[in-house]
DNA sequence: TTTAAAATAAGAATGATTCTCATTATTGCA
DNA sequence: TGCAATAATGAGAATCATTCTTATTTTAAA
């Protein structure tokens, strides 16, 4: 789901769901997120795109993701990054550098990612718990920190 | 590790590694950490034991921190939840309800831990990335909030 | 003991995020 | 097309977890 028309219609039914509008500034923030590699701050998608309010900004991010079409990830860093939802981009994961903050994304093997979530799934039930999703964080630092040490 | 005192001269030596003391205030927080059988908030903590100052809770679980004796863990949830370290309580991940919040640990079969990181400790040389840690959440709804759903 | 350095605790300050509310845009309907 | 009714917007205020400040107390070593 590279293609933004795709994405649009998705982003679409999912809002109509929760019985929200795709807007005009909506579109933006999907745009932004569609044409990063990486999940942004508010801070960033600000600066990236200065006409969008910020009360804005956190209202229909916060929109987008009770509608499933942005997911926002929560680190030791200050500031949340958000990104599109995995059913726009793929599962994958997240390597987290922490002395910089900045977040990319990965991919484990296919054959990895069904070990390990036949085991998850074992561990869920055990705890009675449902599950939605699980989240497997690396917490490393990157080249350039490393650089900078 | 479940000896208070064999916990208490590793994490002696920890802070001294990092210069800080091993004050009264400290050790409480790490009694409190080792009674419970769950990550805690700040809000728990003061609740267990309402002589301790908030300020000084906060600045001493910074500092056990900074001395690898405690793990602070961010989740969606407000608040942020802190463990011992896993060199005193084994490595595990953590299982989330993310209507209430709660934390509870798990731990993942040896094969499949060791097979897991085998394939990111592939990933993070391929992104030029130094490992320190990897975390893995399970996300989902607990037994007594499905109850109230 | 005395003293210098570290820890404590109370409250103030910070800052990311959320809320409020007056204004503007959008939708469905006549 | 025009008009409510409803939803979205944006500016700034409010919130609240966390961090900082500072005066006081405790600790450790000589």
């Amino acid at each position: 789901m590279s293609n933004e028309i795709e994405v649009d219609q998705l982003v679409t039914s999912q809002l109509e769901a929760v019985g929200q509008r795709y807007t005009n500034n909506r579109r933006r923030l999907i745009s932004i997120l569609l044409l990063s590699s990486k999940p942004l701050t508010i801070t960033q998608i600000l600066e990236i795109d200065p006409s969008l309010a910020q009360s804005s900004a956190y209202r229909n991010l916060t929109a987008l993701e009770e509608a499933g079409s942005v997911v926002r990830i929560v680190t030791s860093d200050d500031h949340a990054h958000y990104e599109l939802a995995e059913e726009i981009l793929e599962h994958h994961h997240h390597i987290i550098c922490s002395p910089c903050g900045e977040i990319l994304d990965f991919h484990l093997s296919e054959s990895v990612e069904r070990t390990l979530e036949a085991s998850l799934k074992k561990v869920a039930d055990q705890l009675g718990f449902t599950l939605d999703t699980h989240r497997l964080d690396l917490i490393g630092t990157c080249t350039s920190c490393r650089g900078n040490a």
